[in-house]
RNA sequence: GUCCCCUUCGUCUAGCGGCCCAGGACAUCGGCCUCUCACGCCGAAAACAGGGGUUCGAGUCCCCUAGGGGACGCCA
């Protein structure tokens, strides 16, 4: 469920400018919400959290063919597993091509625009001539002065911007600072397609203006579309939103991040046990500081995020230290929470779900299990021994310790066990420990065998603690299965 | 090819002209703790891409080179 972070320090009611943030999130739904996505998202809503603003999500779904109902959901579902909840309805950009249209239209009034009649195979042919020639790759604007009545017949035409030649765009962007280029380097692009859609350029531009945007917080992949978009909004005669151009996530080999490099959606990470509260920890230090300060919980970030933290050069994913912070999050985490995360996963495993009894031990268990995982995924593994019961299985190592010698000392051990009074881990461990000196063995001699018998495993948490949880009955119960 | 952007330890980064023979975190390697494994604690190794300027002084400003990335669609 969404629901809205209260963060009552951010605003600052003095600031005129405050309450008239706007940001957005504006995923083409043609896949899952990867990684670097899921980041842009987090800064628009970080931004607009902490200037008291607003956040918005809108679809880029002009596109029709390549937009599908199940990328929209996965988008929504992903965002929403975030955290990251927006303001108002989410936006279909679709909806508004009528509007895309009009703007168009009144551009081509204004002789903004103009009708090119080119086919696709012609601008293909030209492309590719350019490139042999070692000329820079743009339309070369042969219908931009010709007169429409030299159209050919059936080919339905496009609108393109009429681009101005001379001068150069400029760009203030708060993360790249002022960035421009010469207009000469700019071609007329398409705003309407033949089929009468809008293309990208045109519906951003549209949208963002009608949305009331008021910071552009996109990847800089988009960078020099803010060109061609910054000329748009001059031709409309409309206010630029001020941009903010971060860099990309790249792979671990330093590309672009695609899908061999682990570009997942946020679902395989939710999968493979990362903690939402995590994920977005990582994601907000990848690219952006505030000093030394590692640990950063989502109301600290709403309070300390602003856009000159954000550095300009591209970060690569880093899975081991993103295992580190989940580590250090799972450690914090309340302990039912867990067991709740968890039980789908022992269900899976075990083979049946945990009942009452198995959840009473995974709990209290917890503490001490929660030290010893980076992940979700590990932590089932882990604590998967406390939801079995009737056989439990060894692992191989475990095997190894239960010698014959060691399942004798594990036999002799049982009626002292038996006499404990008060079943808790001090008593225990004292009974543990008189025996191991009546043997004349080392602890270790004893607790490993211990630990093989219980969990199945050489390694788990302290074992004392691990008899406590597990109780009489049921520690010498897994007791006689083994010496048996 | 053209244009735009980037370049501090392996990785994420601090650094906004002197506080830096460069700090933190993850990873790595030692050690302590110890019933195993973790956690925790202590310690080590590890970087300003190269070259020119500017300046009393440059990781910090400027230029060039190299390397990397991005954009060049009737995709977004």
């Amino acid at each position: 469920m969404l629901h809205t972070q209260s963060a009552p320090n951010q605003r600052r009611s003095s600031d005129p400018e405050a309450m008239a943030v706007v940001t957005r999130f504006a995923p083409s739904p043609t896949g899952f919400l990867h990684i670097g996505g899921a980041r842009t998202a987090l800064f628009n809503w970080l931004f607009a959290r902490h200037h008291g603003g607003r956040f918005l999500l809108r679809l880029e779904d002009t596109d029709r063919r390549r937009s599908t109902p199940e990328a929209i959901a996965a988008i929504i579902d992903g965002l929403e597993w975030l955290g990251l909840d927006w303001d108002g309805d989410v936006i279909h950009q679709s909806r508004h091509a009528e509007r895309h249209a009009e703007v168009a239209r009144r551009l081509l009034a204004e002789g903004k625009t103009y009708h090119c009649f080119c086919t696709p195979e012609e601008l293909a042919e030209m492309r590719q001539a350019a490139r042999a020639a070692g000329r820079p790759v743009r339309y070369d604007g042969r219908w931009r002065d010709r007169d429409p009545s030299q159209a050919p017949p059936g080919v339905p035409p496009v609108i393109r911007f009429k681009a101005p030649h001379e001068g150069e765009t400029v760009i203030p962007d708060k993360v790249q600072g002022e960035v421009r280029v010469a207009n000469e380097q700019l071609d007329d692009m398409v705003l309407l397609r033949a089929d009468g859609t809008p293309t990208y350029m045109l519906a951003v531009v549209v949208d963002d203006h009608d949305m009331e945007i008021t910071h552009v917080i996109r990847g800089d992949d988009h960078l020099t579309n803010a060109f061609r978009q910054a000329q748009l909004y001059r031709a409309l005669g409309w206010p630029m939103p001020t941009f903010a151009h971060i860099p990309l996530i790249h792979g671990p080999d330093g590309a672009k991040l695609s899908k061999r490099h682990g570009a997942l959606g946020v679902d395989a990470y939710r999968e493979r046990g990362y903690l939402p509260e995590a994920l977005r920890n990582h994601l907000l230090r990848l690219g952006w500081a505030h000093g030394d300060d590692e640990i950063i919980g989502t109301e600290q970030a709403i309070q300390w995020f602003d856009i000159d933290g954000v550095g300009r050069s591209p970060a690569r994913f880093d899975f081991a230290k993103l295992d580190s912070l989940n580590g250090r999050y799972l450690r914090q985490a309340d302990d039912n929470r867990l067991v709740e995360l968890i039980t789908p996963r022992l269900a899976e495993m075990v083979g049946q779900a945990p009942g009452e009894r198995e959840k009473e031990r995974l709990l209290r268990g917890m503490t001490e299990l929660k030290q010893r995982a980076k992940t979700l995924v590990e932590l089932a593994e882990n604590a998967a021994f406390y939801a079995r019961s009737g056989l439990l299985p060894l692992s191989e190592k475990a095997k190894e310790t239960l010698t014959a010698e060691a399942r004798g000392r594990l036999a002799r051990l049982k009626p002292r066990l038996e006499a404990v009074e008060a079943w808790a881990p001090e008593p225990l461990e004292r009974a543990v420990r008189a025996f191991a000196e009546a043997e004349k063995v080392k602890l270790g001699q004893v607790a490993q065998p211990l630990r093989a018998a219980l969990t199945g495993a050489t390694v788990s948490p302290g074992i004392f603690g691990v008899m406590a949880v597990l109780g009489r009955e049921e520690t010498l119960a897994r007791l006689s299965g083994i010496v048996i």
